[in-house]
DNA sequence: GTCTATACTACGATAGAC
DNA sequence: GTCTATCGTAGTATAGAC
């Protein structure tokens, strides 16, 4: 379908050379179409990086969807134990996501707006970030209710900001683990560490 | 100095727009001189993008520099205490520098050349961040001698890591936090958070 | 709906005045 | 060292053929 694949190839130039960057003309090149058909179907060169940042959303609401069914259904009841488990599985599941190729446009798009905010962000927050942390907040005010409200809010950005370095920092994770990119052995490394500081982070015997 | 106000224009520019984005013309200008300087000091857009690299660099370098030695000259010898401690002064810093506002455009800079690096991020990488790196390298060693090497690593690079959220993520740190910016409450109740992390981490007792 | 052709603007590099 | 002037290239938008 011609407008998806205008889509895609929109995330990926714009992620790689931002808004000024990109060329209609390339994402048309690469699309196989002409450049014309941009302003036909989005309405110019804007019309489409915003229906570029929805898609992003869409799709990370998409790769979420069953994981939030399951916190929600569980959420009001669960003891601590379980809440921490539900933690530990929205972290795993965002490096897994983060560790995985296919993310890579997305990631550029979004650190992009996240630098520079526009309209944009608007639609990827609140159509992707948001509900994600909402339920990180959600889990953290049943593990550690004795928390103050601002103190589980810094502690969810937290939380959800760990596993970023494997995608935003990926070129420095792989000087540091001596690899040309993450395989296996490197991701499951990290991913085991990752478990391991979260579940320290939400037992807190530290003397915090 | 004319090169330096270049230098600066340089790396806002190039941070907001890209290499491609961001024209010379414009760097030109904000630093009120005529494009032509840029090829005349630093050969040509290529040039200044480079020297913008490793004039980040220096600047990151200078403001760790302190710690370093501090680090440098204590760190054989320390208890496990003072090497946490000492982990504990490193992400301080780092948070602070991060949340700091004149940081902004070098992050920029530095973010899109992890995503898609070129040999500016080599020059980034050596000057700035795998000093900082080691540096967390050594006190895990000497406060975490247990793990073995790989998962020091990845325990470095998640310490590394986590700051990054309050500089890289601050439009959604904002918009969580319900703020227009970081002022001092807000950054106050994310660095001891942020403190609390890392001596949960660090102290391990999760069953981990 | 998708194409080609064209109008207009802005880019980087460079030559040459001072 | 810093400026102005100019060249060739590439950008977006748009009109009109099919």
């Amino acid at each position: 379908m011609l407008q998806s694949r205008l889509l895609d190839a929109a995330i990926v130039h714009f992620g790689l050379y931002g808004f000024e960057g990109a060329s209609t003309r390339a994402i048309a090149k690469a699309s196989e179409t002409a450049m014309s058909s941009i302003t036909y179907h989005f309405g110019g060169k804007e019309g489409l990086y915003l229906a570029a940042a929805e898609h992003i959303a869409r799709q990370v609401r998409e790769r979420l969807e069953p994981l939030r069914q399951r916190i929600e259904e569980s959420a009001a009841t669960a003891t601590h134990a379980e809440a921490v488990e539900l933690l530990l599985a929205i972290t795993d599941r965002q490096a897994e996501v983060l560790l995985s190729p296919e993310t890579e446009a997305w990631s550029r798009f979004i650190v992009r707006e996240q630098q520079q905010p526009t309209e944009a962000f608007e639609r990827i927050f609140q159509g992707a970030l948001e509900p994600m942390i909402e339920l990180i907040l959600l889990l953290i005010a049943r593990s550690r209710p004795e928390l103050d409200p601002a103190e589980r809010r810094a502690m969810a950005l937290l939380l959800f900001g760990q596993p970023l370095i494997l995608r935003i920092g990926r070129a420095t994770v792989c000087r540091v683990l001596g690899s040309d990119d993450l395989g296996a052995r490197e991701s499951a490394v990290l991913r085991s560490r990752l478990r391991k500081n979260v579940l320290c982070i939400l037992s807190e015997n530290g003397d915090g």
